[in-house]
DNA sequence: TTTAGTTATTTCAAACATAAAATATCTAAG
DNA sequence: CTTAGATATTTTATGTTTGAAATAACTAAA
């Protein structure tokens, strides 16, 4: 076996290793993020994780958002949002309306009593990320993200 | 306001928002990543990748893991441990022993089955990672990993 | 216009997940 | 020995999530 050939063999397995190794440490971290921030919204807000998800989707968008936006933005099953945005409704924080001409979509806004509640928990929510990522420096936290981006161009349009 | 006051300003706004960003891009990289392994374990071998953590987890332990380890382990609650393995249990996978002098306890291990049917799965998993993260260069995941080792050990202990 | 195919959403069954309460067992102080 | 507290697990109620099937509405070709 030539020295190339041999480096070859120890990258391709080096590679296998360090690859398989990155994902279950991303998947730890961001479990143990989520898990935190979970617990935290739940006794701070009363309110779940998932709940909180989707109401900081709409939050961004004043106009609201079809099921399916959501559905591909939060990166879940269309049925799934279906549930959140029918118990959110029940507690007066969203409301569907029907704008389109289009009768199949509902668009899906924040109600008012739904914008003033996220805008207190999303204080919180950013002052609890800052602080469980405080290990990062700014400069690390930047140069990570960008890192990241890859994930978030390369499947955005993955249909579940 | 002085020159270092404007400074300090400065950093502490975009320190704000770049771990905010950075915690977005880490959530949705492994919803990306979980969703595809979701879907390919499902669609090859038939199985939920909830039960493939599990299966992963006591792969590693052929001495077998407590429920109450298992559930710290993957960082889910003991009581979906429970159900979990029931399923596992009921499908010939896995299996509970009372082997201590401690009844409270149940040592849970994989089954001959078991263990064969998680290393063929195994495999693909391994492969589905690399490919996954194949934009990531053997060096880049290895320091990558290594940045986000700080989870693993800063919040481990952390009960649910 | 009719209708075949597509798109948007909901419904459904099963599994997953959490948090709190219940159960069972162990441990150790008195 | 008794019992108060700790530990390990299961049970329960509620909510989340998926994937497939059903429903409803739109679009465009014939």
């Amino acid at each position: 076996m030539t020295a190339s050939q041999e480096l070859l063999k120890t990258n391709k397995t080096t590679d296998d290793k360090s690859r398989v190794r990155l994902w279950l440490r991303l998947l730890r971290a961001s479990r143990a993020i989520e898990g935190e921030l979970r617990e935290r919204l739940r006794t701070t807000y009363n309110v779940t994780l998932p709940r909180f998800d989707v109401m900081a989707a709409l939050y961004r968008e004043p106009e609201g958002m079809l099921m399916s936006q959501l559905s591909k933005y939060l990166m879940v099953s269309n049925g799934n949002v279906t549930g959140l945005i029918d118990r959110l409704t029940t507690n007066g924080l969203v409301q569907r309306t029907l704008r389109d001409g289009d009768r199949r979509t509902s668009v899906v806004l924040l109600t008012k009593e739904g914008r003033k509640n996220f805008e207190q928990m999303a204080k919180s929510h950013h002052e609890w990320v800052n602080e469980l990522l405080s290990h990062f420096s700014p400069d690390e936290a930047q140069n990570l993200a960008e890192t990241l981006k890859v994930f978030a161009s390369d499947w955005e349009g993955h249909p579940r």
